[in-house]
DNA sequence: GACCCTACCTAACGAACGTTAGGTAGGCAA
DNA sequence: TTGCCTACCTAACGTTCGTTAGGTAGGGTC
């Protein structure tokens, strides 16, 4: 085959899988589809990966790399930073996952409460990882009075924004504002 | 057939249904596996419903009037009530039509978004007359700078706790507090 | 030139899907 | 007693599902 156009079709199954994930659910998507939009057969997806759940399982994964490398970034730029801004960039870096870096991470925090067991438990102790990272901070932070309950409805709130945030209308900064606010307060 | 048991065949293939969808998604649930759990055959759904679109549109409009039942004793309830009080009952209500009534609202607000397009926009203005009435509240409330973004974060907060609150050993009142106190502020 | 590996293909498998056709058993009305 | 209605049933339809078997075409290696 060419050289051209081919390129890592390997990460243009996972692209297409996890859009068609973020929008239909996992059990709503079929291997012909995510082929057919690759430009392959359904077939040859077997040639990549295992099974379907493997698929799905790599899209997991790569929604919380996202996550992991958005707020990777946001700890080396604030670590001298006060603690509100220290809380808000981070807001800011996982809000940049949700929407600056492809599918995955929508695609995870939508999807992954549905998906099959297996694949559930495959991929649960990276998500327990990401988790403690926001139990810490918000530890450190020290503002909070319960920060158990707090950091769940602080997900809640930006994990909730891909079902009506448009990237092409909206401010991603704006909604950072009104979160970390919410959760600290307006602005010192 | 017996006249015990078999009451209400139609609300148990609702019952069940909303309950499958919360778990598995809309796609992820079969006909044959909601009729197994009611007890008679998948041909025979087809006696109450049309079709499994008619079955998942009616669940998904008894998540809404769940929700607005609960909201209008919250209204009446609250009438006379200081702002703060009257904001916190309802956002109890609305903990309370996720929880205490059934898995309709619960599946409402997780599988609405993968449903199938005709089923979604069958129901879309219901949805919307719901959203308008929080919309108004929050304007009468006069205390948020921007209500329609805070309306959507406190969606988030609120229908996000499905995917973690645990009825047995969790308590309403408290996680509505919290949310409270992130809208409005801590207790006077 | 022979060989092999990569990256796809066609064809088909059995299982499961939503749905339909055509029953039947029991209760009620005339 | 006949006839109809309700509430289910069995059986099967065509389609789609995830998956497998067995190719083939092109490039790199010896």
């Amino acid at each position: 085959m060419a050289v051209v156009d081919t390129v890592d079709v390997r990460g243009r199954i996972l692209d297409v899988t996890a859009a068609l994930v973020l929008e239909h659910g996992v059990a709503g998507v079929a291997q012909r589809q995510i082929a057919e939009q690759v430009g392959i057969k359904a077939a040859s997806l077997y040639h990549h990966f295992a099974s379907k759940n493997e698929i799905v399982e790599a899209v997991f994964r790569q929604g919380i790399d996202v996550m992991e490398h958005a707020w990777d970034e946001a700890a080396a730029a604030a670590t001298r930073a006060d603690p509100r801004t220290r809380l808000a960039t981070h807001i800011r870096a996982h809000l940049s996952a949700l929407f600056e870096n492809g599918p995955y991470t929508a695609a995870h925090v939508t999807a992954f409460r549905t998906a099959p067991a297996e694949v559930r438990a495959a991929v649960v102790p990276m998500r327990d990882a990401y988790e403690a990272r926001w139990t810490h901070l918000l530890g450190d932070l020290d503002r909070v009075d319960q920060p158990g309950l707090n950091r769940l409805t602080l997900f809640g709130a930006m994990n909730s924004s891909v079902e009506w945030f448009d990237t092409e209308r909206g401010n991603l900064d704006e909604l950072t504002e009104v979160i970390t606010a919410q959760f600290w307060g307006r602005t010192t």
